[in-house]
DNA sequence: ATTAGTCATAAGAATAACTTATCATAATAA
DNA sequence: TTATTATGATAAGTTATTCTTATGACTAAT
């Protein structure tokens, strides 16, 4: 047994509803033989009669009718099935697992999952915030989809595309507004904070001054913190671009752009290659992209 | 669109399941080649990849997983389907349409329905009490599944069997008891009170009597009507066996068995030849025939 | 008695599904 | 690195299923 098809219970439904195998055929696009064939060896399988037939007519047992009632839920499901698959055919649908590095979720986030909110009804969005190792680890073993990181990673089994460049400003106490800006050189002599070990955005504002590593304990674990503590006149920092409108709201810090080349980074976004969905998640990295610009222009106004 | 099959159904289970294209290729019983191509057939007709495979495993994509609970859902109908189907085989389950003539329906549906019921515990069974015309009428639209009449029925088109016959017996006023017993020629002198036109019981006992019609206008529209009628003193009646225990009790009316050969009818249950419940059926007739021999023990107790 | 309507059956053609053999790729071991 | 192993994809050919057309059988209506 068990060896039933679609193709059988969709004639079968067809006869059931049209009583009347001539027209249940052409209602199926197929011969009347070929449906009385499948309906036979339905019958048979099963080992019971579903439709009672006679010289002009042709109707349902008393099984048959509750086979009806079963064989019309299953398939509706079945539709549902095609239907739910259309829907998610060209727009991401369902559960999609970012990750995201610290120093860019905060700012970020609320406005890429508003967009992605917006343009995306059935999308499922968890979020990952954590360090790039980390994220690169869980990416592989396939506990994300994708990742927003700061590039390049280097990692053969991705893929990444690059998203924006942010540079880099100096955030000085308060009291320092208007002095000259350093540039990397004398930077070095200057009391640096910087994150803990492991976040990106310290090696690339280490790189910056040209600097293997600093001694002082006081590493901060955000950069929230760090700003909190240049206010407090322990030192001076740097903040990627995207993080100034939130984290200078507050304390009373000056913000100054470098000289040209100014430090930067680039984002990107990074997936397997072997991802089926690297078709959307290309088009989730342009949603990305946008986001970023809206919320420089936001800034800027 | 809409050609996916259970069976691709049932190896993306098993694939989803053990994450492997050999060990659930197993598991179903095919090659690994087949599995790996109806997957790939499924996959695109649907036009979304359901699994992501990298070199040593496989697994389901955010949509697959969306994908399988709900053909888990299907596969789990289809299975049901099969038990149902398997439950109805031999044992009639489901709807069962019996009519019933009127002279018997009073006297033998409770011990058979306590039967039936009991023997056949998804039996979901619908009574028509009516005249033979429209038994056989409904029966043959395919309105009813079987009906119990008085044989026989000569129609070409259905199938009869014999239950059992029951003899008549002459209903007098109480305060004939004892009389001798008229035989069929005095009975024609006597005012025989009979049911209303249309009843079988009406014709079988002017056939007894070897009269074609009375005249008077006093038919009754039940056995009880009629007994109570034959209590009141108005003239004599005939009643089926079947008929003597329930009315009987209440009136004042004496009860006599003719001398042999005494008249009776046969009483049997007629189905459409064409009927694919015609097996079942003949069980059924089974019981009906165990619960008139029943239904007379007790009488005799 | 003949005709028309309807489902079943038969034979052969077209499709679909499977098997075995082999290839390609990537992780593991030497 | 290089060889080995595990694993899924592909190819070619076979088998099974499903379809079509032609025809038969039965029954109801003319």
């Amino acid at each position: 047994m068990t060896n039933l098809t679609l193709r059988q219970l969709r004639y079968f439904e067809a006869l059931a509803h049209h009583g009347h195998f001539g027209r249940a055929a052409e209602a199926c696009a197929i011969s009347q033989p070929a449906l009385s064939m499948q309906i036979k060896e339905l019958e048979g399988s099963l080992g019971i009669m579903l439709f009672e037939r006679r010289a002009r007519q042709v109707w349902l047992t008393g099984f048959g009718e509750e086979f009806a009632l079963r064989v019309g839920d299953i398939l509706r499901s079945i539709d549902e099935l095609d239907e739910l698959t259309r829907a998610s055919r060209d727009t991401l649908q369902g559960r999609l697992r970012i990750g995201v590095i610290p120093t860019i979720a905060p700012y970020l986030l609320p406005t890429l999952i508003g967009n992605l909110n917006q343009m995306n009804a059935g999308l499922d969005l968890h979020v990952r915030e954590t360090l790039t190792p980390t994220l690169i680890q869980e990416l592989a073993e396939g506990r994300l989809d994708t990742a927003i990181v700061a590039l390049p990673v280097s990692e053969m089994s991705f893929s990444e595309v690059a998203l924006f460049s942010e540079n880099f400003v100096l955030i000085r106490p308060g009291a320092d507004e208007g002095k000259p800006v350093p540039d990397r050189e004398n930077l070095r002599d200057m009391r640096l904070l910087l994150l803990e070990e492991g976040h990106c955005f310290r090696d690339q504002a280490l790189s910056f001054c040209n600097i293997q590593s600093v001694q002082q304990g006081l590493d901060a674990s955000s950069l929230s913190t760090l700003v909190q503590m240049v206010g407090a006149g322990i030192g001076v920092t740097l903040l990627p671009e995207m993080a100034i409108a939130v984290e200078t709201g507050s304390a009373c810090v000056s913000v100054s752009r470098f000289a040209s080349p100014q430090p930067s980074r680039t984002i990107g976004m990074i997936w397997r290659k072997t991802s089926p969905l690297a078709q959307q998640l290309l088009q989730i990295s342009e949603v990305v992209r946008q986001s970023a610009v809206t919320l420089r222009e936001q800034h800027n106004a």
